[in-house]
DNA sequence: GAAATTACATACATTCATGGATGTTTGCAA
DNA sequence: TTGCAAACATCCATGAATGTATGTAATTTC
């Protein structure tokens, strides 16, 4: 079949993306070749070759389809008025419900974290993926710092730290639940989850090193 | 070189083992030929295929060799007395500060974690390392379990997706830092990051599925 | 309505990892 | 001392994946 017109070509192109999310998903990225994800999608190597580069190319357009609702969840959770502390907190609920109910978000999310490795050829695609999470993270330590300001976190916070557990928590409970999707249903559980660790958070962060004018004794042995 | 002695053998051994931590690291573990650790080595492919069966084998020793001091901290954990909570909070740090000092540790989940896919040839490597996963949160759960049993969790809370929370948060972690250890001193700020989790699951743990009608006023301790 | 281009399919050359077979010393036991 | 097997090294055949080059029919564009 050659040439279709140009609805036909972006219709071929999603079924690309379809196939790689289910066979990367199956067999793993490093373990299929492209002439499967062809197959598995009803046309052959040449479509693919036509549509993406190599395989890191094909990998970076699937991220790319499945992450950008995050990043916009991320957009707006930072734009949020209201209390920066409850915007965190809604911010991490709805992710990890989006996580626990879209399936496209369920299988590429399983590619990443468990079906593929970063580096070598898929270094593009993945250094596009840290460069995503780093700024999503900076956007979580501008909502903490906001929180701090508004008083919800002690003043004393260690912003960057927390920031770095709360990606912890979320992105592990997404790497887990990944690999056992039967545990538990994400969906209904997330805010549980995100509550108790919001709780202690409020209860007891990570404080800033006092180094400077601390008379108090060292915590050393 | 042929036929050394039986402690030179051994040597060899570690010897492949070290340098797949190396190469694996560096280049991924699919994308890496058992050639290149061989030569990583200072030896043939022969010494590989003598040693190990194939590429999930020198991978599964390579895990076994840095996760049983791990396995060591969740038995001794199991079997301490004394207050069940402080003991998951030791355990958590252990573990924590263990990966933040111990070279081959870091190494070794730095590759689980973003430098290796499983399924595929590695199965029994990936399913190995999964029942060691799976009997490390049973025995997290009755640790849990300890806890509520002795006044110092809520009667109420459900223990198994404590568990997961739990272990979510540890590996979530482990994932995170070893994409950028960097980031911070891991063996410093251990403590802090899980005194934060635990203050929320004493707080405000997630609590067992009320079942009751809707409408219902909210059950309590 | 021709020309140019798109959207693939097909064929091919190259590279490269795997695993098994085989060779070759040497440690160790009888 | 012989004999066997351990501990590798070397060689080879196979297959598989990649990327490219080319073919081709339909579809836009002018």
């Amino acid at each position: 079949m050659p040439r279709r017109t140009r609805e036909e070509a972006a219709a071929t192109r999603e079924q690309l993306l379809d196939a790689a999310e289910r066979v990367f998903r199956d067999r793993g990225v490093a373990r299929t070749s492209l002439a499967e994800v062809a197959t598995e999608a009803g046309v052959t190597r040449g479509a693919v070759y036509w549509h993406f580069r190599d395989k890191a190319d094909l990998v970076a357009g699937m991220c790319q389809r499945a992450v950008s609702p995050m990043d916009a969840m991320v957009e707006r959770a930072h734009g949020a008025a209201g209390s920066p502390l409850a915007t965190l907190r809604g911010l991490c609920v709805e992710a990890l419900v989006h996580l626990g109910r879209d399936r496209r978000a369920h299988a590429v999310f399983e590619i990443l974290f468990h079906r593929s490795e970063s580096g070598g050829e898929l270094a593009r695609a993945s250094e596009r993926h840290e460069d995503d999470c780093r700024h999503a993270k900076a956007r979580v330590e501008s909502l903490i710092a906001r929180a701090v300001a508004a008083g919800e976190l002690p003043g004393d916070t260690d912003c960057t730290l927390a920031t770095h557990a709360v990606h912890a928590y979320v992105t592990g409970i997404m790497h887990e639940w990944t690999l056992d999707p039967s545990a538990y249903d994400l969906a209904v559980r997330a805010a549980a989850l995100v509550d108790a660790f919001v709780a202690g958070l409020a209860a007891c962060p990570p404080r800033r090193a006092a180094a400077v004018r601390s008379g108090h004794a060292r915590a050393r042995a």
